[in-house]
DNA sequence: TACAAACCCTGTACCTACTACGGAGTCAAG
DNA sequence: CTTGACTCCGTAGTAGGTACAGGGTTTGTA
């Protein structure tokens, strides 16, 4: 299977394929004569995995720590779930703050809906006037 | 005001200060006779400005183009409004798919919890049934 | 058979928004 | 007079790719 092949059949990018070679999460394969990259089932079982710990937004590193316990089983299954339980624990923050965030924007929104043509701008009032460190409907009091 | 000053009043750091400089959203201040930077208060007020709106995660280009506006009243207040909505609906879709992520992430967690010795993994096991295409807890059938 | 399109190779630069140096000059306190 | 904190500039690094540039190879078609 050469690179492209593989590419269509696991939906990574030819130039991903590579870059995650370089970084180690894939072995080199073999290579034919004239230099081209030779896949075999395991490189798309092995990027399968990848991809999907890459849906679920693990970091590379912790990709390469799981691929690790795949390749020596045995190992401490507590281990695996500490690192879920990291992802789960930084997906729920970063959930949070894009709640607060949305509310902040939505309210922010409401202060213009464009039919003014002669006050200034609500949004860019709002904006302005919390550089001066005064409530601003997004932030509350000061930022 | 020295670009530690300024640091300490506004909580941004000082390489970010010479970096917004650099990127063009602080105008280069006055240098004093040792050439440290020296800032007024519209400097400021304008890092104050950029924080906000980094605050609701607007990236630098779009930040930009808003500084554009306040220095230049009268520009067309829907270009701000399609500029606040772009950026909500950004932040709503990433909401959205943090959503799907955490649902992923809790019932792939719930596989394991790491009292077992005898039996393998139940989260590797989920994710490496997921490289050969089966339905697995966390994406369904397929990816 | 000839030619062009599509593929593959390596290496490097670019992206965002910073952060972290390295090496040097400057300033205030003790 | 030294020590530490501050400032300067320039470069490199971060994550996770993406996008060339400049070359070789293979494949389809006329």
């Amino acid at each position: 299977m050469k690179i492209g092949e593989l590419s269509q059949a696991t939906g990574v990018d030819v130039e991903t394929i590579r870059y995650y070679e370089k970084s180690g999460l894939l072995p080199a394969p073999a290579r034919q004569a004239n230099g081209y990259r030779e896949y075999g089932a395991s490189h798309l079982e092995r990027l399968a995995f990848v991809r999907h710990c890459r849906a679920l937004d693990l970091p590379l590193a912790e990709v390469q720590r799981l691929l690790d316990f795949v390749d020596q089983p045995g190992g401490d299954c507590g281990d695996i779930d500490q690192l879920i339980d990291g992802q789960l624990a930084r997906v729920r923050a970063r959930l949070t703050s894009l709640q607060a965030l949305e509310r902040q924007l939505s309210t922010l929104r409401a202060r213009c809906d464009s039919r003014h043509e002669l006050h200034p701008c609500g949004i860019l009032a709002e904006l302005v006037s919390a550089a001066h460190g005064e409530a601003c409907v997004c932030h509350g009091a000061g930022l």
